[in-house]
DNA sequence: TATTGTTATACTCTATAACTATA
DNA sequence: TATAGTTATAGAGTATAACAATA
């Protein structure tokens, strides 16, 4: 039953992403920054349950188009310090808002109550779930 | 949250499977055969939502292992007739049971009433994911 | 000619190993 | 020497196109 879901909502996606220039690993890398620099791409990478090698060119691409900044870390010089732009959040933020609302959606045929829920437990066993696979 | 639970799902059923000599998709198609047999093996691929070409190799060692039976339909010899035989009817119920088991297990941090609508909710969504991709 | 199953091929995604630059 | 990042390569999984048998 999770698979199928699974698959819908990255199908719900696509064409969002697609709408917006960004592959399914640029957003979660633009989901995962934030304002303040992050240090190092394989903390970033093992942060979003990727392969540090995947996410190069995504890197690449995100810096060329202005999404995030990626610079030396003065203290240390071989990592990098990642972190969004303004335009890499106002991106991010238009993203989100966009699958939020096709989620809302699609939650739509659960009652109110049965909805909350079905989120949080949700939540609690995904919350297990990420854990689990970092032990 | 709906992707890390998938992938956690899939973690653990893999020593499972791997245990009882299966891959996944075997696995897909034991539980989606039954004793009365089903004719066309597209139409199993498009019922698991798989190629019609990736599924002959696994139906190619199904067949060898004596777990499915699979002969040309006499009313129409370009199409197969598929079905479990009771060999392979216990093995998807040995792997049935022992995943069933797995999956109480993580659900046993749900107090009862709330795992009851968590359910009801999962299967109402995931019914209806399987009804979009095939309109 | 159209359809079922099969084979061959290409493409995408991911992981592994080798390389560079800093430390 | 060890680590962060990069590049190159290989492997798994999947899809597409061409083919053989039957209708």
């Amino acid at each position: 039953m999770v698979a199928p879901l699974s698959q819908l909502l990255l199908d719900m996606e696509a064409p969002i992403l697609r709408a917006h220039g960004v592959t399914m690993w640029a957003y979660v890398v633009l989901s995962r920054l934030g304002k303040e620099p992050l240090r190092g791409q394989g903390v970033l990478a093992e942060a979003i349950g990727a392969d540090k090698t995947r996410i190069i060119d995504i890197l690449d691409d995100l810096q060329e188009r202005g999404l995030i900044r990626r610079e030396p870390d003065p203290a240390d010089r071989r990592a990098r310090l990642l972190a969004l732009t303004p335009a890499g959040r106002r991106l991010r933020d238009q993203v989100r808002r966009a699958i939020r609302r096709e989620e809302e959606r699609m939650l739509k045929s659960l009652p109110a109550e049965e909805r909350a829920v079905f989120l949080r437990a949700l939540h609690r066993l995904s919350d297990e779930a990420t854990r689990a696979q970092r032990p």
